[in-house]
DNA sequence: AATGAATGAGCCTTCATTCAT
DNA sequence: AATGAATGAAGGCTCATTCAT
């Protein structure tokens, strides 16, 4: 089949393009036409594949948030570390690693995310995801908390997805470093010691 | 009418009719035109307080910040109650309130800011505010921190924001329920918990 | 029909049709999108090929001068008359007549062109064609003038153009006439004679 | 009568501000309000004063122009060097240094004077003046030409101006040199010469 | 499957000018 | 005589999208 393998050949470098586009000049310079011209096809051809300009940033983050969900499950696994912390701080790095390092483009992708509303539907698995390692972390041999109520799970999910946006938006330099790491993974593993703590007032299953 | 009195009526004008705009169609309705027609002046007296587009959407969110800021400064005193908790609530709430209520005016500016750089430069007094916080929570007689580090006061305000954020942009419904609110001081809470502990590990001083 | 050959052909619309609307109505009437309607295109078409409306006066007045040029680079040649006088006569006619007797649009050419900076640039290549007239009328079986100072050529140049400048700005109606036309020719004649002179004081050179 | 000689002053400072604007931004700078501010006056006291903004251009062109108006005719009355020469060349001298050796400002006001039709206005009573210099260097006891044609009158004033226009609008460093004047003097003295030998073929009276 | 010329609604902004105070 | 807030017509320009080839 020359016919698909090209045409997702096709795909794949408009996506490529859009991400080097989005990290060279920001927003401002994803324009369809940049797109195109810099994918070396025509913008007739860009619109043979995505829908609208919208499609096309959907689908590199989406691409790029796929990714980052692998390497959160894989955290969640608690492959290396199978304690609550270890789980939890692997998690915190996937997140703080998503989009390979290209900070100027994961930027831009959040602020086109967030200037529209489409960017909720994109999210949501994301936090869905997180939300359910709460649950994730409290099976196993040495369970830390049980099922969360929506807001808690809300709450661990887009508090740390915040944290990590703002540390990308306002380009903290701290971004990649330890010291942000663990304060992260301390805030997380503190507020579900104190969920489960609230459910479940008996501290020898907490602390033991 | 004396001169400055009827420029300041005029500008107040100018601010509200944007917030009216953005409220009513969101970001796409908030064009120069529409908001000095709301505001029932020229476009070129919008023009004479206000250098651009931009300009005036930091005017509007620069005013909400600081009726916001004010709240929390209030919060902080723990002039209601005192405890840490009940410092922590009442900042919550004060932000949690910020925009008086217009919402989907919120979201717009919230969206707006991001979508350029320049949402950085307002978020940043209400950042170092409630980073701040921490210390002043710590002062009295029943002190609960001490100094943050740079990353922790990232931390604290901005998972305490990103949430109250996501809750907006992401239209929740429980924005302004008790649970909410309930939760996101459990996080805040837990977490200047765990920095003293980890500071100061006797716990006479922090649990006493 | 070919690719190029259409834009081609729409790029000649839109600059002809710049012509006319500069004819009729002046500068004030030369707006991007009177010119786009009169072209029959639309108005980001216009864009497509011209990067902002100075860039289409560029390419208007570029055309018409270069069309100019070669017509002075025939008189030089002396085909018709090769006496110097002959030459130098034959420059002037084609300076005089250069726009193809569209007048008011030269002189609204002429004005955009001085109320930027820009203008300069287009009358570099036809000032130093004009200045290198005086070598070329200088060779041959009877020169009249060997090369010329940077000055000297200046000074050549810039009042003959200087001259038809003027009456094309003032609408002088003589300015098609065999009297004007006499009286310039007459003057840079003059003009080299003397300065041939002062080079050479050997009269039997210059006048036999 | 104090009312009248404020209101002189008021006049002159806003002339005054003018040209100062015009020197150090150009014509993009040159607006109304700015001058204004300039000028320390409101934008009200301005059109107090002058009825749009082309008045304001024409009453600082027409001051720059009838003072090197009296320079011109100070050079035509021959009172340093009273031969045809030495007149013709004190005169170019006046031109050139015209506007006081505010060089931006000059090139602004040309451009302006250009970019409309109102140039022209101006521009007549000089050329009148320098073309009735033809006449003036004519008399005395040594006349060189007799009355000029209308082309005549037409080619010698343009010439001139358009050369010394020319070195004004390109900035031309020579403007103020000694060859470039001597170069012009060339051009108009033997242009005069050209002009009365045709009228009058007798050599004996022209170079006696 | 690909091309790329063409579209056009509509936005932001300027600045000369007025007139109530 | 002076102020300056207000006016508003008008124009340059962008860019996502379409469709004939």
């Amino acid at each position: 089949m020359p016919r698909q393998a090209r045409a997702a050949q096709t795909v794949a470098s408009i996506v490529e393009a859009s991400a080097q586009i989005l990290e060279k000049g920001g927003l401002a310079a994803f324009t369809t036409n940049a797109v195109a011209e810099r994918a070396g096809v025509s913008i007739g051809t860009l619109y043979q594949y995505f829908a609208d300009k919208n499609a096309l940033l959907m689908a590199l983050a989406r691409g790029e948030m796929e990714a980052a969900l692998r390497e959160v499950g894989r955290a969640l696994q608690g492959e290396d570390d199978p304690s609550v912390e270890g789980r939890v701080r692997a998690m915190v790095r996937a997140i703080v690693h998503a989009f390979r390092g290209r900070q100027r483009a994961r930027k831009a992708v959040v602020q086109a995310l967030l200037a529209q509303g489409t960017g909720i539907e994109l999210i949501a698995p994301v936090a869905a995801f997180i939300a359910r390692a709460g649950e994730t972390v409290g099976r196993g041999p040495n369970p830390l908390v049980g099922p969360l109520t929506r807001e808690q799970a809300f709450v661990v999910s887009r508090s740390l997805m915040g944290v990590v946006r703002a540390a990308v938006l306002e380009e903290q330099p701290f971004l990649a470093s330890r010291a942000f790491e663990d304060e992260i993974v301390r805030m997380i593993v503190a507020y579900l010691g104190a969920v489960t703590e609230a459910a479940d007032p008996d501290p020898d299953r907490t602390r033991a």
